[in-house]
RNA sequence: GCCAAUGUGGCUCAGUGGUAGAGCAAAUCUUUCGUAAAGAUUAGGUCGUGGGUUCGAUUCCCACCAUUGGCUCCA
């Protein structure tokens, strides 16, 4: 057995042993369902009182308790009409009861100690013995079967590991990430801040825009190098745009709009292909002009559900790396090419790994089928080309064309959706868009639609939690501070300052009259990369003494080698 | 939108049915210092917003707003 199938049914039994301690405590709860998952486990419950966080600690002896009574696991196989008759008061097992009889599958229970539940099996041989150190995290709220239009369930969030020294390394892990939270980071480096007139909106400060703006350099001109060409267009358009292109009947509840000269109605567009279908409809395209590749850095702003903003990670207005390519048909293969190295290349500026999930045609999809068949053989080919792993997505396309989903692992091992790359057949048709071909007739492009970084503000987010804050010397929005130990050391000072802001550095000076290690402290917390002390003897050499800031001492360094250092730093991306 | 929790000075947090405190940050002064926090002084809050109960509400109740953890959603 893999470790990770061990895992999994220690984490199992764990559910089990929190239904056991809940049912002791609260014996009118209706247990539903409890599997494990990727970090742990969870057991969604119908409690008849609500139940707090403080509650957890005591559900934790409980089930501590009970564990040493569960020598191993039982199971017997049952009668629908003894499996109803057990669960008579809860009508959650005996939806599932139905449905595993509709499926034909034997229903079985499983009993450990004297708790027995409807399950299906893959327990722990031996739970007492495997499930070395479980902890309660979290109370949340989830719908019976995920459905909100079902009750609201309470479930317990846990996790479980074989030995007590795994479990404190998740559990520091999960302070770790914590530390990083781009939230807390953001208010910490003075990046943006949020306010409640502006609910999933943020505000970018002076150092937050450095990271934008060198995030957006740095894709222009690799957009460049690909053959983009950038366009912008209007953040609010007359509705009648949105009606064509099908978003104000399907979209329209998450869609702003406002009233103009009391009589036209303007939406805030949430996408920016109806737009872009514009710049490319402007004027009569011929087969020349093709592969087309408009790229806009558009802003789109989507009402979201109150309950769903998360900083930046799910904002209401977003700056996404937009663009649309047209293409001609026979031409797919090689804008796929294109762009999935281009793809590669973004992200390998970052040193995330990332993983592409190839979506392929759903039931209802739209366009012939030969020209499906086609577009997923050519993403595929594609990705092998570039040598990427391809995991699928079956039947997960969009309904207009398939597409490949781009997945980011950070340095925590979280993983971020962010680049998608689609094939669209359906868009074209709509707007009814044309190239006059070769032999002097009007055909219909296709039109490939993709983002990398996905939104700007998602994605300065995650390069925060990936970096803790500790931003490559190319994006980090101070890359020098300049430490000068006592005040007559500040004309010098000064001079290093000019010239590394001549060639371009971030480079500021700590004139406050505050210690050297006060200074050094506050630089370091303020993640600088590079700290420059300057004092007598740095003087009389015409030098700084660098300190990087993970500690390490670089020692004496004449101005000019320190500037090499830095730009060989930024060129490097490191 | 749903379940649960939270909202007190810029930040982190304490506290109370009789109109509020701490640390950090800030300002001023002193200090001019050698690799992660010098010292003193001062200033700063109608306790998220609106209603209600009460002689009196930051504290109790209701509604709303925002945030957090989840669920759902993300055509």
């Amino acid at each position: 057995m893999s470790n990770e199938e061990y895992l999994k049914e220690l984490r199992h039994s764990a559910a089990h042993l929190l239904a056991a301690a809940v049912l002791k405590l609260y014996p009118n709860t209706k247990l539903t369902i409890g599997p494990a998952i990727d970090t742990g486990f969870y057991y969604d419950l119908d409690f008849t009182h609500p139940l707090t966080e403080d509650d957890l600690p005591k559900i934790e002896k409980e089930m501590a308790a009970t564990l040493k009574t569960w020598e191993t696991f039982s199971h017997r196989e049952v009668t629908e009409k003894e499996a109803k008759e057990f669960y008579k008061n809860n009508e959650y097992k005996r939806e599932l009861i139905d449905e595993i009889v509709a499926k034909g599958e034997k229903l079985t229970f499983y009993k450990a100690g004297d708790f027995e539940d409807l399950c299906r099996g893959g327990h722990s041989a031996k739970p007492q013995k495997d499930i070395g150190a479980f902890k309660l995290l979290s109370i949340a709220g989830a719908y019976w079967r995920g459905s909100e239009k079902n009750k609201m369930l309470t479930r317990i969030y846990g996790t479980a590991y074989p030995k007590q020294k795994e479990l404190e390394n998740h559990l520091t892990m999960l302070e770790e990430a914590k530390k990083r939270d781009h939230r807390k980071l953001g208010r910490e480096l003075d990046l943006f801040h949020f306010q409640p007139e502006a609910p999933g909106m943020p505000f970018w400060h002076p150092k937050g825009m450095i990271l934008r703006n060198e995030l957006l350099a740095f894709s222009r001109k690799l957009q460049l190098e690909y053959g983009y060409k950038e366009v912008l267009t209007p953040t609010m358009m007359d509705v009648s745009i949105f009606k064509q292109s099908g978003h104000w009947d399907h979209y329209q509840k998450d869609m702003f709009s406002t009233i103009y000269e009391d009589d036209k109605l303007f939406g805030l567009k949430p996408m920016n292909c109806p737009g872009m279908i514009q710049v490319y409809k402007s004027s009569l395209r011929s087969y020349r002009d093709l592969p087309l590749r408009l790229s806009e850095y558009g802003l789109i702003t989507r009402k979201e559900q109150s309950g769903e903003l998360n900083g930046m990670f799910r904002v209401m207005q977003a700056t996404q790396d937009d663009a649309h390519l047209f293409v001609t048909e026979d031409a797919i293969d090689e804008a796929l090419e294109g762009l999935i190295a281009l793809v590669s290349d973004i992200y390998a500026g970052f040193g995330l790994k990332f993983k592409a999930y190839l979506s392929t045609r759903p039931d209802n999809y739209m366009g012939k089928l030969e020209t499906w068949d086609r577009a997923e053989k050519t993403l595929k080919a594609a990705m092998e080309k570039a040598g990427l792993e391809i995991l699928l997505k079956e039947k997960d396309g969009a309904f207009y064309g398939p597409k490949i989903d781009y997945q980011l692992e950070d340095s925590l091992g979280r993983t971020w959706q962010c680049g998608t790359l689609q094939l669209d057949f359906q868009m074209p048709e709509t707007f009814n868009i044309e190239y006059i071909d070769s032999d002097g007739t009007a055909k219909r492009p296709v039109i490939i639609h993709r983002t990398i970084i996905g939104s700007v503000e998602r994605f300065i987010g995650i390069l925060t939690e990936h970096y803790a804050g500790a931003f490559p010397v190319w994006l980090a929005p101070v890359q020098v501070v300049l430490l000068p130990i006592a005040d007559r050391h500040i004309e010098f000072g000064q001079k290093v300052i000019d010239q590394l802001q001549n060639a371009g550095i971030r480079a500021e000076m700590d004139t406050r009259s505050e210690r050297l290690q006060a200074k050094i402290r506050d630089a370091t917390l303020q993640k600088v990369p590079f700290m420059g002390i300057i004092g007598d003897k740095e003087i009389v050499e015409s030098a700084i003494s660098v300190r990087k800031r993970d500690g390490e001492d670089l020692g004496q360094i004449k101005t000019a080698s320190f500037l090499n250092l830095i730009q060989e730093n930024i060129a490097k991306k490191t």
